[in-house]
DNA sequence: TTCATTGCAAAAGCTTTGCATGTGT
DNA sequence: ACACATGCAAAGCTTTTGCAATGAA
C-alpha cells in the first residue's frame, strides 16, 4: 500500500514509476531500522541491482514528499532516515558512550506540544525530540 | 567570564590561549544567535582579523567541550551552532516556509523528559525539540 | 627551547548536477 | 514521440588534515 500511495503521487505529479524508483521504495520497506542514503545504495547493490548513487539520492526526496520516509537525524555529515510506520510517531533516546538509539513514545508529550503550538500561534506539522545522555548499560 | 572559563580549560588541558581562539571565543559572545562555522569566520574576516577557516573549525569543538556553545541543528550539510545562555535552555519551532525560529522554553515539557529518561533508565544529559510547521505569518 | 597552533592548500566525504542516453506513458 | 529518468563522472560544499612556519609558556 506504501508502493500504492507512492505510485499514486508519482502520477499526480506527472513523474515516472521506473524500475530504479521502484526497487528503491522496495528495499526501504523492507528494511526495518534507519538508513542512510550510501547503506542504501549498498544494499540495493548487493542484491544485484544496477541503481546508482545519484537515483537513490534524487529518489530520496521523493519519498520524503509523499510523506513514507523522514530524515531522523543527521551524524557527521550523513543524512539518516526512516521509514513512517503506520503505528505512530516516536522520538528518540541516543546514547552518547555506544550510540544507543531507544524509541519511546509518549502521549502526554504529544499533547503539550500542541499546547505550546497554540500558545505561539504555531500550527506545527512534525517535531523531532532527541534526548542526548547514556543508555542504562553506559552507565547512569 | 566565559573567556576565564575557556582560560582554564586550555591550561588544564595544556593548550594554549592564542590570539586566534581568543578572537574566536570573542566573536561568539558578541553574537546574540545562531551562528555557523563560515558565518563566523566571515564575520572576523570583515571586521579585519586573519583567522582561517582552519582555526575557526578547530576551535568549534573545543569550546563545544568546555560547554560554551552547542550545536543546535544541521541544516543542509552545515552545522549551526549557538551560545549557551546563562538563563535557560530552550527549544526551536521552525517554520518550514519563511525559516523563521521561535525559541520557547516549557518547564513541563522539561519535566516530562526526566520523567520518560527515567522510565527507560536513560541518564538525559540534554535533549532538543524541534517543532516544524508554519508561524502565524505563513499561514497556521 | 619546546610543543602546541596557525595558515594554506590539498584531501576527504557526502550530495548534487550536466549531459548524453534510455525509457515509461 | 515526448518528457522525464538514469548513469556516469565531474563538480559542489562543508569540514578535515599534512606540513612547514610561527608563537605561547
Amino acid at each position: 500500500m506504501e508502493k500504492q500511495k507512492f505510485r499514486e503521487f508519482l502520477t499526480t505529479k506527472g513523474l515516472k514509476l521506473t524500475k530504479e524508483r521502484d526497487e528503491i521504495l522496495h528495499e526501504i520497506l523492507v528494511m526495518k531500522k534507519h538508513f542512510d542514503p550510501e547503506e542504501l545504495f549498498v544494499r540495493l547493490k548487493t542484491k544485484g541491482s544496477k541503481v546508482s548513487r545519484a537515483s537513490v539520492y534524487r529518489t530520496i526526496p521523493l519519498l520524503v514528499e509523499v510523506g513514507l520516509i523522514e530524515e531522523v537525524e543527521r551524524i557527521d555529515r550523513h543524512a539518516h532516515y526512516e521509514k513512517i510506520s503506520e503505528d505512530r510517531h516516536h522520538d528518540h533516546m541516543i546514547c552518547m558512550k555506544c550510540g544507543k538509539v531507544i524509541e519511546f513514545y509518549s502521549p502526554t508529550l504529544e499533547m503539550l506540544q500542541r499546547e505550546i503550538c497554540q500558545k505561539e500561534n504555531f500550527k506545527g506539522v512534525r517535531h523531532s525530540l532527541e534526548i542526548l545522555g547514556y543508555c542504562e548499560k553506559c552507565g547512569g
